[in-house]
DNA sequence: CGAATTTGACCCGCGC
DNA sequence: GCGCGGGTCAAATTCG
């Protein structure tokens, strides 16, 4: 699958971790305005990245998950991390993506300006910081936008 | 019977 | 100071 994409771990070097397609954050960046901005963002086929185990930045099969996309003709888009977060946007009818890891939802709130709930998800690991959300678009309720917030101090577990 | 989810309440930062 | 939006807590409930 040459078309995956691999996303660096947040605390790797700022050079390290920039966009292999050349996108810039602004200090301001925020999801929704990337969206918008840059929608050639596109991807096709499952994405692959990676998190980091403690500081290791380079893991490889271990702590690397495939994020499968259930369904056949699923169009992964995007991915952008900023500050040890990184946002997917996904065409998927499921909103649980096996990742790898196990998943303890812990909130979930209706966004406004869209009619779809977004739901507050933490690794369930204890003692591991690492946070997700997700949301399906409002405009296209076919995608889901699933974003990852920190850095797993674990092997995957499931 | 323990673990995960649900769902309203609570909290906190920010703009008016 | 107040209200609002986004995020989290936690008790009750459902689930495996």
């Amino acid at each position: 699958m040459s078309s995956n994409k691999c996303f660096q771990p947040p605390d790797s070097p700022e050079s390290d971790r920039a966009d292999q397609s050349g996108f810039e954050f602004p200090d301001d960046w925020t999801f929704d305005s990337w969206l918008e901005d840059y929608p050639e963002a596109i991807i096709s086929g499952p994405i692959q990245f990676q998190f980091s185990v403690g500081n290791e930045v380079n893991d490889s099969a271990g702590t690397s998950s495939l994020l499968q996309v259930p369904g056949e003709n699923e169009t992964v888009r995007e991915r952008r991390e900023v500050k040890g977060r990184y946002a997917f946007r996904t065409k998927s009818d499921v909103e649980i993506l096996d990742d790898g890891y196990r998943w303890r939802k812990y909130g979930k709130k209706m966004v406004k300006d869209s009619p779809n709930p977004r739901n507050y998800y933490r690794c369930s690991v204890e003692g591991c910081p690492v946070k997700k959300r997700v949301e399906r678009d409002k405009e296209d309720p076919s995608y889901v936008i699933t974003t990852y917030e920190g850095i797993h101090n674990h092997r995957s577990a499931s």
